[in-house]
DNA sequence: AACTCTTCCAACCGCGCGGCT
DNA sequence: GAGCCGCGCGGTTGGAAGAGT
């Protein structure tokens, strides 16, 4: 048996506050401050459960929150802060007066993530595309061969493992090896799947992907790989298909992959 | 103008912790 | 020590708004 919901659910609202319910909470708390959540909204006649008041309240309400835009400085400061305390966002948020746990959360994924990617991307694509060269015999030809016996597109994400269709969670960057050792780890998984020595699905190596250049970049390669319009990228944020394009090209042709296709 | 896709953010959910009995 | 309860945290989601076609 799980544990009981916080609240009893029936008949109480979910969803967007409306102004009516906003100064309700604000004019009760304001008189009686807001000591126990749970028994506060009955208290106050509102239809929410605590935990949504509370929340209401912490991220929306307070006097001393502070609305708009971060500023770059404030920016930097999370982005240093993250680096220290990871996604301990109360914590950053204790010390960026007036900023929520959430609101730093929400801008750190829709903001700050991309930026660190593609400032990573920036720095590391060079050295990638140095350690695929001394792995060049991954001869991306077996893949093609493999594909059309087994009938079926491979699909993978950048710098790992072809035809790894299931993708592991991933290590977060500063987690991963920075060094040569993880490209050249994968390159060489690459060929050992293609010549069959592992499966096709891989926990151990991970992905340029996630900090590389964006969080989702796939390539699919399609049994007919030779025809340039049937690399696509799906859910990408970041570079263009083209930039993609360019990148894994270089990729191949600096490891000597895909020479017979090209 | 209409439709689709993407981005963003408020709010929800489940879990763990600590205090109390 | 065990069980319950309330709170706080971090991850995730839904839908509105904006951008693109």
């Amino acid at each position: 048996m799980g544990r009981a919901p916080c609240c009893e659910k029936t008949g109480l609202n979910k969803g967007p506050w409306t102004p009516e319910e906003d100064k309700l909470l604000i004019s009760y708390i304001q008189k009686h401050g807001h000591s126990n959540w749970r028994a506060l909204p009955k208290q106050a006649g509102l239809l929410r459960c605590g935990k949504s008041c509370r929340l209401r309240w912490i991220n929306y309400l307070r006097p001393d929150i502070k609305r708009g835009n971060f500023s770059i400085d404030e920016e930097e400061t999370i982005i240093q802060l993250h680096e220290m305390l990871g996604n301990r966002w109360s914590a950053i948020a204790a010390r960026l007066p007036g900023r929520t746990d959430n609101e730093i959360k929400n801008v750190w994924h829709t903001h700050l993530k991309k930026k660190i990617k593609q400032k990573q991307y920036t720095d590391s694509s060079q050295h990638v595309i140095t350690d695929l060269e001394q792995y060049s015999d991954l001869n991306v030809s077996k893949l093609s061969e493999r594909e059309k016996s087994s009938n079926h597109t491979f699909t993978g994400s950048v710098g790992s493992p072809a035809g790894c269709v299931t993708m592991s969670p991933q290590p977060s960057f500063s987690e991963q090896s920075s060094s040569s050792e993880t490209s050249v780890a994968m390159a060489k998984n690459n060929l050992d799947m293609l010549n069959g020595e592992v499966t096709e699905t891989c926990e151990m190596f991970p992905v340029i992907d996630e900090y590389f250049w964006s969080e989702h970049m796939m390539v699919e390669l399609t049994s007919n790989s030779q025809d340039e319009s049937q690399y696509t990228t799906t859910d990408v944020e970041g570079p263009s298909d083209d930039d993609c394009m360019g990148f894994w090209y270089n990729l191949l042709i600096n490891s000597g992959g895909f020479q017979e296709s090209l």
